[in-house]
DNA sequence: CGTTCAACCTGGGCGC
DNA sequence: TGCGCCCAGGTTGAAC
């Protein structure tokens, strides 16, 4: 679930609670096998509670809280995977909560919770060495929202990889997932199966500019909750950035912009919608393509 | 360097 | 109803 658009909206969701003072945190045991948790629950319960919250952050799609106390610094780091997220709350299933932070005084919020149905998420508590190690420039590159296209262009150029499978490579660019690389790839008239390094050199301007023009507008719009709608906002209420998808999850459905099916493929075990029209390969169905977008963006 | 596959999990949807 | 299969927003490590 969770790309750089729902993670961002989750951060904000969670910025009601900085400030606050971490009074417990629990880790509910249920039905359901347990996430992976580092340090073990109780170590990491022991050492956050008493902090204080000085911020919430993201750094990719991983949600980073900042917790203070007199001279130390840790960071709690959340990566909600496939079906994490925060909730402020009730949860749609309660077997499926996975943390809960329960704040000290009196405030709009009680308690926040990180609901996880598969399970699939990680918690993690680091110090500032750690906080590199996990999500440092090493592990992530620069953030989707920013991101150059000399920057995209310097990270990828060079490579065999189909320019999707590429997209979704966090070091080279923080933030995009598999809904928002095909989104990307239509608005900016090029086919997911395109080797980086046959691209020219301008398209990766393109590609930039539509990778902060996807996202923003996702961020803008909450996120996009799909298929079961698993995702929502922390204050329980579905995204909207679905409605803007023209190709994602569209398979055989009419193109919106030039009525061809949608076509659905695999590139590294997942699955990629492009449209067999408006993403071309050649120089020059490419060149025609373009203009057409020129247009109607 | 790059690709492929399996694994980590739960649950919804579909065909039979 | 039930069973089996396929699918899902992500990431990692092993094998080739």
């Amino acid at each position: 679930m969770p790309e750089l658009p729902e993670v961002e909206t989750m951060r904000r969701g969670l910025a009601g609670i900085v400030g606050r003072r971490v009074a417990a945190l629990e880790f509910p045991r249920s039905r359901v096998r347990p996430i992976s948790i580092s340090p073990p629950p109780a170590t990491l319960a022991g050492r956050v509670a008493g902090r204080t919250i000085a911020g919430a952050h993201r750094r990719g799609k991983r949600v980073v809280l900042e917790l203070v106390t007199a001279g130390d610094r840790l960071w709690l780091v959340v990566e909600p995977r496939m079906t994490g997220l925060f909730l402020v709350g009730d949860p749609p299933s309660p077997d499926h909560v996975r943390m809960r932070i329960q704040l000290a005084g009196r405030g709009a919020l009680g308690s926040v919770l990180f609901w996880d149905r598969r399970g699939l998420g990680t918690i993690r508590l680091l110090d500032d060495r750690g906080l590199e190690a996990a999500c440092g420039t090493a592990v992530l590159g620069p953030d989707g929202l920013a991101v150059t296209g000399a920057e995209l262009r310097s990270a990828l150029g060079r490579s065999r990889r189909a320019v999707k499978v590429a997209l979704l490579d966090q070091r080279a660019v923080a933030g995009i997932g598999n809904i928002y690389a095909a989104e990307i790839l239509f608005r900016a008239g090029i086919d997911p199966r395109t080797a980086c390094r046959r691209l020219a050199a301008d398209l990766w301007e393109r590609i930039a500019d539509r990778t902060r023009a996807v996202l923003a507008e996702a961020v803008r719009l909450e996120g996009s909750s799909i298929g079961d709608e698993t995702y929502r906002t922390a204050d329980n209420r579905p995204g909207r950035a679905q409605l803007r998808h023209r190709v994602y999850g569209r398979e055989n459905v009419p193109c919106r912009d030039c009525g061809t099916p949608v076509r659905r493929i695999v590139q590294a075990q997942r699955s990629t919608f492009f449209c067999p029209t408006c993403q071309v390969r050649s120089r020059a169905a490419r060149r025609r393509g373009l203009a057409t977008h020129a247009r109607m963006p």
